[in-house]
DNA sequence: GTAATTGCAAACTGTTTGCATAAAA
DNA sequence: TTTTATGCAAACAGTTTGCAATTAC
């Protein structure tokens, strides 16, 4: 994905700064929360504020760039990996980790059962990744 | 159930602030949240503050009387069936519905395919309502 | 040159906490 | 009488917003 071409199209300036955040994030299968980009972009652009990555991260989510998760924690995480998928939360060391989980399948279930007009759905685990239950 | 007993089996003092919390949540279909319960709940007992609605379903949670749902909203919303399963959102007007999904086979799935302990499932849908469609 | 973006600080929302008073056991 | 719970206000976390200065185009 071109960030440049997205972002214009779309009538969203071109700047540093948002190019500095699809770095961190384009093929970050860390699934990362606002504080962790910031914190991660601070040795190299100090002068980037945690507001500048929250408005970026919106415009983002606005153009299909990321997906915002809640994975039940108090702060979202973003994904590069726009493709609905569920995810899983190590309780023990915070790690999140994807799922294949056939949501078009759940969705229709839930359209079937409830008579709603189904638009999004969202799967969330949690548990002990195997390294956590190791230790 | 006989909320009663089961605050006193586990240690807590019975209230009439956790009875009457109690009255409101039980049965209640529609997965309200604090301040919904704590509006609820003004006409009748006017002294009874958001803190204490807080701290009843803290415990109400601890001892198995409620689970909390998270549905891609901000605020918590509280279920008095406790059994695992789905909800879907009506994104016009908020309502949260019951949707029955296999919890058990999705943690299964999780498993099997992440090599993580799996302990908690959260399915939580969005869309719009029958009747928000009609309008 | 013009309009959008940045970075700061202040505001905001939902939730939690500390503490003096009140109530349950 | 001892221990826990209440209600208030203040604190808190994550996020959003207003705005003057700056930057993209």
């Amino acid at each position: 994905m071109n960030i440049t071409e997205v972002l214009r199209e779309h009538g969203y300036k071109v700047t540093p700064q948002r190019l500095a955040v699809y770095e961190v994030i384009d093929q970050n299968k860390t699934h990362p929360n606002a504080e962790a980009i910031y914190k991660e972009l601070q040795p190299r652009y100090p002068s980037m504020s945690l507001a500048t990555v929250y408005k970026t991260m919106e415009i983002f989510a606005k153009i299909g760039v990321v997906q915002i998760l809640q994975c039940e924690e108090e702060s979202h995480r973003y994904d590069f990996n726009v493709s609905p998928h569920a995810h899983i939360r190590c309780t023990i060391c915070n790690r999140v980790d994807d799922v294949n989980v056939d949501m078009e399948a759940l969705k229709q279930q839930a359209a079937d059962e409830t008579k709603y007009k189904v638009n999004g759905v969202g799967v969330s685990f949690t548990g002990v990744c195997a390294a956590c239950q190791k230790k």
